[in-house]
DNA sequence: ACTACTTTGACGCGGCGTAACCGTAT
DNA sequence: GATACGGTTACGCCGCGTCAAAGTAG
């Protein structure tokens, strides 16, 4: 689908473990340890032992961190996710066997039914810090208000002794 | 303020730990651990040493749990803030010395950074949630369109053989 | 040969969960 | 005195942070 030269290899891009922490704003110890818990699969490796991640691997660390801060999932309920993700991805990518259409339709089922969870946390958390945010806000004035009070009566304490 | 008959004692509402982990969602065990930690402050005991909890004391927890899930504040975060607002309602309480205005401001005023630190995370948040939400939207579509087409395909396929 | 980067351990900490065992309320 | 509830103590788990000691890249 994409051009591509005939002679040059493909080359994808690799970025070693470091350059992944920066992009992906985590540790290189959370790397590490999100593999170690097949959150992420084993990448690459040169000779030398240094891992070599892929762009794939970037998307799902950032994916991972998504559901974890914003939405506030397990790692374990996370790991589930992908690994289902996962097993769709690969679904995809086989040559339409047609054969076993139904279990297609069960994979993408499960996924659908993921996604809807994940929505569900999403709109709950939107409801809950839209009155947050309402609250803070309601109280920022009252503050402001006995602050504005405060304010005056100095001015005009300091103004009766002049 | 509050209407009060002369002869009957005030009776606060107090309630034991079981019924304040039920009304807060919070376990027996988190509520000792915040009192641990300082974030709660000791409560009231009865003669055999069991917990007695107040009105207010429920509120804090609820409080606390919204600074710590909904915006993602470490508890010793949290600790700083509750304190700052304590310390706010007794300079409320004291019967106005009106010396010291100066020291109300100061008070006043890191409550209000403290309130609009919240402010921000809390706006950060729903960026990020509804930027999210969007993308799951869109994901959504595609899985069903997905599962549409091969539910068709099922349809061809059993109705050719028909 | 130098410097920056990475490797695998291993221990530590925050924020509780989960018994265990015993005392209190009713 | 049975049953429900609460008290403290202590160990365990998750999600990493933080050295330490050694090897690799360029």
């Amino acid at each position: 689908m994409t051009a591509e030269p005939a002679s040059a290899a493909p080359k994808p891009q690799r970025y070693q473990i470091g350059e992944v922490a920066e992009r992906t704003g985590v540790t290189q110890r959370t790397l590490r340890f999100y593999e170690e818990k097949g959150l992420l699969d084993p990448p690459e490796r040169m000779d030398g032992g240094f891992r070599l991640y892929s762009d794939e691997d970037i998307n799902r660390v950032t994916y991972v961190r998504q559901l974890q801060q914003f939405l506030g999932f397990t790692l374990s309920e996370i790991k589930e996710m992908v690994e289902a993700e996962e097993e769709l991805q690969q679904l995809a990518a086989t040559r339409r066997p047609d054969r076993e259409i139904p279990e297609r339709l069960e994979r993408i089922a499960t996924s659908i039914a993921a996604l809807s969870r994940q929505l569900e946390v999403v709109e709950h958390k939107v409801t809950n810090l839209t009155a947050m945010k309402e609250e803070l806000g309601a109280k920022m004035g009252r503050m402001e208000a006995r602050r504005a009070e405060l304010t005056k009566q100095m001015q005009d304490a300091a103004d009766s002794r002049a």
